[in-house]
DNA sequence: ATGGTTGATGGTCAA
């Protein structure tokens, strides 16, 4: 009925920096999906040409050098769709940002998200941040609501360590976002609409991390955090076959500071 | 090792 689909995020800390390492990653990887994040560029800038050379289809959606998401697809880019209803913008007026695409590639609704930082606590971006992901899981909600065997996914970086196994050090994160008890339960909202965490359950070794600040030799020491993860609805997660994080791709010069993840569903 | 990272930008801000 449906074919089988290899699937991954990542989140590249400008596609203009690391077009190469992206190249690279898609022949060495053979994903058909790639959803990005942070591609720090205006559509107009966007490495087009050398994608498609791939044989990859191209959606990405940059207002500015901030945010930036897109999704590449060798097996069909249909019914893009900009942001997700009720999306809210961030600043007063509110501004709407760059932080969500998807498509329907191999029958599969891809989407691609960037969720706000946060900053610090007391920020305006936390609160922003919380009332985003507050509208990400009424939007699933609704979608499944709509269509219970829909087969979505919400992939991308979270900027939200779920539980204290996914950051190097807890001490360390008491006094900033990412850890803290309502970031944590607007992630659960997510997954308690009905889109399950599937690359957990094949990466639960300990210290398994897809983001490591470029400071204080954080990668070396292993010292980071589980932040990025594709959440999938039921009738997609029913098909996972296994996943990985691809930790390799964060060594050597010129490498984002995430790892991409990797998805595998069987057919 | 008295430092401390990267990227977009051309001021600093963001992560």
């Amino acid at each position: 009925m449906s074919d089988p689909l290899r699937l991954a995020t990542w989140n590249v800390n400008s596609i203009r920096a690391r077009t190469d390492r992206v190249i690279e990653f898609l022949r060495r990887s053979d994903v058909d999906v790639l959803a990005i994040q942070e591609t720090k560029v205006r559509d107009d800038g966007f490495p087009v040409a050398a994608i498609s050379d791939l044989g990859y289809q191209v959606a990405h959606h940059g207002l500015n050098q901030w945010n930036g998401v897109a999704v590449l697809s060798r097996v069909g880019l249909d019914d893009v769709q900009v942001g997700f209803p009720g999306m809210p913008g961030y600043g007063e007026p509110p501004a709407t940002e760059a932080r969500a695409l998807s498509a329907v590639c191999g029958g599969v609704r891809v989407w691609s998200v960037y969720v706000p930082n946060g900053r610090e606590i007391e920020h305006p971006h936390y609160q922003y941040k919380l009332a985003w992901l507050e509208a990400l899981a009424r939007y699933g909600t609704e979608a499944l609501a709509a269509d219970p065997a829909l087969q979505m996914a919400f992939c991308g970086d979270y900027n939200i360590a779920p539980t204290d196994a996914d950051v190097w050090s807890v001490d360390y994160y008491l006094d900033k976002t990412h850890t803290t008890p309502p970031e944590r339960a607007a992630f659960q909202a997510v997954v308690d609409a009905g889109y399950a965490d599937v690359v957990r359950p094949y990466t639960s070794e300990p210290r398994t991390f897809t983001y490591w600040d470029y400071q204080q030799l954080r990668f070396p020491k292993n010292r980071g955090m589980r932040i990025d993860f594709v959440l999938a609805s039921a009738a997609l997660a029913a098909r996972v076959t296994s996943a990985r994080i691809d930790r390799e791709e964060r060594k050597g010069k010129g490498a984002s500071d995430h790892a991409p993840v990797i998805v595998e569903f069987g057919g």
